[in-house]
DNA sequence: CGAAAAACAGGCCAGTTGGCTGGTGCCGTT
DNA sequence: AACGGCACCAGCCAACTGGCCTGTTTTTCG
């Protein structure tokens, strides 16, 4: 269980645009005789190289800062070290957040209010390379999971998709019909049943509920 | 965030056939003055009884048990008690262990192996209607999480359909016309057109479109 | 039992969809 | 300049859908 060596110290990055709350939260790891902050960062950029210069055994990254943003740090810095550990800890309790840095390969998310204790436990788990999430979000986790868990589907033809057929589809997938699809976009209708055309096409679908089926399956039924 | 009544003892039944491991829990329960344990069972038969008597504020549910197995126990006792929330305490590490419970409606999945101040801290979380997951395991979900897909959604309406209703709701999901649905369900096709209006008017939705998205997001697309 | 609910069936009609052919213009690559 | 990909638009037609009508039979339940 205990994967990582507990006679050094773990060595912790801090991201986070607010000042203060780095001060406290670096003041608290510090306590810790076994925790080292060997670096922070005030916002995305800056982080991501702080994080491959130092090399430490995990990141406290926040999820709302200016100039990049948490998640695209995190894809950033789980390009060039894939096996970081990276816990995201924000204000965040949205659900599509969590899901998305979880994808991206988090290894954990926390809120900001937690207590202390459930900080320095986290952490603690994170180098030993479970993931850990705020109780107060792994409900929304396990939402995500029921309603995903139905999908066997032609997953090849997804990236064959054309931005302009994605939002087609997006809509189709609200139930609406081709008609009401051009008047949304500003199109002849003949140019959406194109489009639909396409989608099923490319999809290897037969008919537009299933076009909608399959949308909802792969969460491209949000129109951004 | 406080949902539940603290100045009442959290009433908790306990499920396990390992009767030494059930005195050692319910020991170290006791000890704590919010928590009182009102009911144990050596297996799951005797525990669903149990739980539909006491009506507890939680249940500890063992997964590997005789007669019954945890699962099952688990899915007889939200199906009386929706919103019972039932912690499952295993030794099961299998992620499939663990998804099965998840999406039957299980309030957390823990693992024997943890200690007892996390154990604690649980239950306070689960009664209080957040959802708790071992940290070893949390990254199994997420494996989960990765592979499979979204949604969210209201509606009520549900369960004023009728059997056939659903039926040919979970048929019209499929993507496939009146006519078809009308052949594998031996009927005339005219008949499943009215099963379809239903839906729709129950629903109080617009399209077939929209009903196979409500299906999918309800899970209500398999055909038994 | 008897009433109510559900399931079944046929038909009518306007509107929509699926599938097709053929056309225009724009852009980036070659 | 030629090419392929993308977005756009028009029109055609058979088939299907949504909505609504009238009924009958079966099931459910007080």
């Amino acid at each position: 269980m205990q994967a990582f060596d507990n006679t050094r110290k773990i060595r912790i990055v801090l991201i986070d645009d607010h000042t203060l709350f780095r001060s406290g939260i670096k003041a608290l790891l510090q306590r810790q005789s076994d925790f080292d902050v060997v670096g922070e960062a005030a916002d995305g950029l800056e982080g991501v190289k702080l994080v491959e210069q130092l090399r430490p055994d995990l990141v406290l990254l926040d999820l709302d800062m200016p100039t990049m943003k948490g998640n695209e740090a995190l894809a950033q810095i789980l390009e060039t070290q894939p096996e970081m550990s990276v816990l995201m800890l924000t204000v965040s309790e949205d659900g599509d957040d969590l899901a998305e840095c979880m994808r991206l390969g988090a290894r954990g998310y926390l809120l900001k209010k937690i207590d202390a204790e459930f900080l320095l436990q986290s952490i603690r788990h994170a180098v030993n390379g479970d993931s850990v999430i705020s109780p107060e979000m792994t409900g929304k986790l396990v939402m995500k999971l029921r309603r995903e868990s139905i999908a066997p589907s032609p997953q090849a033809g997804i990236d064959s998709l054309t931005p302009r057929e994605r939002e087609t589809l997006a809509w189709l997938a609200k139930g609406v019909s081709n008609k009401e699809i051009a008047r949304a976009l500003n199109l002849a209708e003949s140019t959406v049943k194109v489009h639909v055309q396409s989608v099923l096409r490319k999809l290897n679908i037969k008919s537009r509920v299933q076009a909608a089926v399959f949308a909802v399956e792969h969460h491209l039924d949000r129109i951004d």
